[in-house]
RNA sequence: GUCCCUGUAGCUCAACCGGACAGAGCACCUGCCUUCUAAGCAGGUGGCUGCGGGUUCGAGUCCCGCCAGGGACGCCA
C-alpha cells in the first residue's frame, strides 16, 4: 500500500512519510506538555555520511532547541517516543548530540529489488515536473568555426542536465541558437570569400581580424570545388552575401556532425535572422520601449537597465543603425516567454558571458517576466593538458583543439565523462593522457566494468538456462548484497538532486559508488555456484543483479555514455 | 578600480538547505587469480579545508577583511 502511495519511487515516497509524521510527533508533543508551543524551523530528513548514523537522520531537536528552551536530547526523546512504527523502518534511535536516526529494514531493502525490476529501464522516473515545458539552450556557438574544447563541457551539461529533467517528468527541448546575424558573422563571411578568391588565385589579403583558421580555407576549396568560380562572376557585395549563406549552412551542418559525435543533438535549431522576420524584434523592443525602458543618446538607443538596478545602461541600436547582439537576445528571450510560452528556461553559457548574466535578467523583468523562470548556468573555463603539460590554445591563428579531434583521441564515453564528473562553477582541467589511458586509473571503465560483468553473469545464467522469476529476495542478506541495494535504492533522490540544483555532476559520483558496491559484491558473492542446492540463492541473486545493471545502465545514459555488454 | 567563479590529501576533484570522526579516484607501499571478466578486491601511508576575524549548540559550507588563480567590465559575440 505504500508502494502504491509513494508513486515509482518508493525511497522519495518514505521520505516525506518520515517527515510528515516528525511533524505530527512534534505536534503531539505539544499537546501533551512534553515541548512547550511555538513554531517548527524547517523540517528536513538528510543522509547522515556515516553509515552507523542510520540510512536517514534528522538534526530537527537540535534545531528547535534553542526556540523551545530544550536540551536538544529531551526534545530528541520526545519526538521519538512518539513516533508511530512504520513497517519500512527499524525502531528509530536517538543519539547525542540531537539527532534522530532511521535506519531501513532488511526486509524493505530487499523488496525494493523487485521494486527496482519491476520499474526496469524506467527507474528513476519521477513526476516532479508534473509535464512542464522547459527549454535548455546550450552550446550556441558562432557558426564562424568548428566546436572545440572549451565548448564541449556546455555541451556535456547541457545534454546531460536535459536528459535528467526529461526522467524528472519535465518535458524538455533542446536548442542551439543560431547566431546569423551580425557583426562577427560579416566578418566571417569576407574571410571565406578572401580565401576563396585566393584559390582562384587572385592576390587578395585577409580583412583584420578577420578568421585565419585553416578551416576556412578548406571550406573555400570545398566551395570552389563544388560550384567553381561561380562568386567571381558576381559583384563583391554580392558574392559575400551569396557564399556566406553557402559557408553559414556548412559550418551549421559540421557543427550538428561534430556534437553528434558525443551524443550530443538538438530539437530545435534556432535561428537568430527569425527573431527579425517574425517580428519578435519589434514586439519585444516596442514592449520594454512602451516599459520605459529605452532612451535614444549619443545616437544610438538603449536599454536603460539601470532603472532595473544594473550597473550600467547597454546599447540595443548603434548609432549605425544595427542591433546589437544583446538586443537579438532580449528578442529571443521574448520569443522563448511570450511567443513560445516556455514556463521555464535555462541557459548555459561560457564564462566569458558571465558579465551579461544579469542585464539579460533585467531585460527578462522589462518583458513582463519572473526573472526565477530563467536560470543561467556559467561554465568555467577548461585547460587542456597532455601528460602534466598545458595545451595553450591560440586563439590568434584559430589553431584550437576541435570537438573531433577530442572525440578522435579519448573517445567518447571518457569525454563525456570527465565533462560531466566537475561542478560547472569550478575551472576544470582535462588532462588528455588520463582520460585517454584504458587503464584501471581511469573511472570511465571502472564504471563501465561493472556494467560489463554484469552482462556477463546474465548472459551466463542465460547459456545455463537459469531462471531468476522464483527468486527468494529475502535470500539477500549478506553486507555486500545489503550495501549494493542501499546504493541502488538512491537512483530516484538523485534525479530529483539534480533536477533541482541543475547539478549534474552529481550523477558521476554515484555511477562509481554503485560500482563500487558492485565490484564489492562480486568479489564476495559469488552468483552462479556450481551447487545445485544454491539454487534459490542463485535465482536470488540474479535478481539483485539485474536490478544493479538496470541502475549502472540507467545511470551512464543519463549521462550519455554507452552500457558495454563486454569488455 | 568594480563585479562573478575558484582555493579541500602529492595530483584531479566531491561533500545535498550549516550537522555527527572532511570523502573518492589517481599516485605510493603490502597482500589476493584451479571459481561468473584481476579494466577487479582487501589493507596501509597521506589534511591547520589559502590566511585572519565574526555569527552559531555546531562552519569546508554563512558574514567581514586580506592573499592567490581564472573570467567579465565594447555602439564585439
Amino acid at each position: 500500500m505504500w508502494i502504491k502511495a509513494s508513486g515509482r519511487a518508493a525511497m522519495l515516497g518514505l521520505k516525506k512519510k518520515i517527515l510528515e509524521q516528525l511533524r505530527g510527533a512534534v505536534e503531539q508533543a505539544q499537546r501533551e506538555g512534553a515541548l512547550p508551543p511555538g513554531s517548527l524551523p524547517d523540517v528536513e530528513v538528510e543522509r547522515p555520511q556515516n553509515p552507523g548514523h542510520g540510512d536517514l537522520a534528522t538534526s530537527l531537536p537540535l534545531r528547535a532547541a534553542r526556540a523551545f528552551r530544550v536540551s536538544p536530547m529531551a526534545i530528541a526523546e520526545a519526538i521519538a517516543s512518539r513516533l508511530p512504527a512504520l513497517e519500512e523502518l527499524e525502531p528509530v534511535t536517538v543519539a547525542p548530540p540531537g539527532f534522530i536516526n532511521f535506519t531501513l529494514r532488511t526486509r524493505w531493502l530487499q523488496e525494493q529489488v523487485h521494486h527496482i525490476l519491476s520499474q526496469g529501464e524506467a527507474y528513476g522516473d519521477l513526476e516532479l515536473g508534473a509535464g512542464q515545458r522547459v527549454l535548455v539552450e546550450f552550446v550556441s556557438v558562432n557558426p564562424t568555426g568548428p566546436v572545440h574544447v572549451g565548448h564541449v563541457r556546455g555541451a556535456v551539461l547541457g545534454s546531460t542536465l536535459a536528459r535528467v529533467l526529461e526522467a524528472a517528468g519535465y518535458r524538455v527541448t533542446r536548442e542551439y541558437y543560431v547566431n546569423d546575424s551580425g557583426s562577427q558573422m560579416e566578418v566571417f563571411y569576407r574571410s571565406v570569400w578572401i580565401r576563396y578568391q585566393q584559390v582562384l588565385g587572385r592576390d587578395v589579403e585577409m580583412p583584420p581580424g578577420g578568421y585565419m583558421g585553416t578551416y576556412v580555407v578548406d571550406l573555400a576549396r570545398e566551395i570552389h570545388g563544388e560550384r567553381g568560380d561561380h562568386f567571381l562572376r558576381l559583384d563583391e557585395t554580392e558574392a559575400i552575401r551569396e557564399i556566406g549563406e553557402v559557408a553559414l549552412e556548412r559550418m551549421v551542418q559540421a557543427i550538428r556532425e561534430d556534437l553528434g559525435l558525443i551524443g550530443v543533438d538538438f530539437h530545435v535549431w534556432f535561428r537568430e535572422r527569425d527573431l527579425y522576420q517574425d517580428s519578435a524584434y519589434q514586439k519585444a523592443m516596442s514592449m520594454i520601449r512602451n516599459g520605459g525602458y529605452v532612451a535614444e543618446r549619443e545616437g544610438a538607443r538603449w536599454f536603460v537597465s539601470t532603472a532595473l538596478g544594473e550597473d550600467k545602461d547597454n546599447v540595443l541600436v548603434r548609432s549605425s543603425g544595427a542591433p546589437t547582439y544583446f538586443a537579438s537576445d532580449i528578442a529571443y528571450h521574448y520569443d522563448k516567454f511570450l511567443t513560445r510560452r516556455f514556463e521555464r528556461a535555462i541557459n548555459i553559457w561560457g564564462a566569458d558571458h558571465q558579465g551579461h548574466v544579469s542585464r539579460v535578467k533585467a531585460a527578462v523583468v522589462a518583458l513582463g517576466v519572473d526573472p526565477r523562470l530563467l536560470d543561467v548556468i556559467i561554465v568555467q573555463m577548461v585547460t587542456l593538458k597532455r601528460g602534466g603539460e598545458v595545451v595553450r590554445a591560440s586563439k590568434r591563428t584559430g589553431e584550437l583543439v576541435t570537438l573531433r579531434e577530442l572525440v578522435e583521441e579519448v573517445g567518447r564515453d571518457a569525454c563525456r565523462y570527465f565533462f560531466s564528473a566537475r561542478s560547472a562553477d569550478a575551472q576544470m582541467e582535462f588532462d588528455l593522457d588520463l582520460a585517454k589511458r584504458e587503464s584501471q586509473e581511469n573511472p570511465v571503465y571502472y564504471i563501465q566494468y561493472a556494467h560489463a560483468r554484469i552482462a556477463g553473469i546474465l548472459r551466463n545464467a542465460r547459456e545455463k538456462g537459469l531462471q531468476s522469476e522464483e527468486g527468494d529476495v529475502s535470500l539477500l542478506n549478506t553486507g555486500e548484497e545489503m550495501d549494493l541495494i542501499r546504493k541502488l535504492v538512491l537512483l530516484p533522490e538523485l534525479v530529483e538532486t539534480v533536477s533541482a540544483t541543475l547539478e549534474p555532476h552529481h550523477l558521476a559520483y554515484y555511477a562509481l559508488e554503485v560500482a563500487t558496491a558492485f565490484h564489492w559484491f562480486y568479489d564476495h558473492c559469488r552468483v552462479i555456484g556450481e551447487d545445485p542446492a544454491d539454487q534459490d540463492l542463485v535465482r536470488a541473486r540474479l535478481k539483485l543483479v539485474e536490478a544493479c545493471r538496470i541502475v549502472l545502465a540507467r545511470t551512464l545514459h543519463l549521462m550519455g555514455m554507452t552500457a558495454p555488454q563486454r569488455m
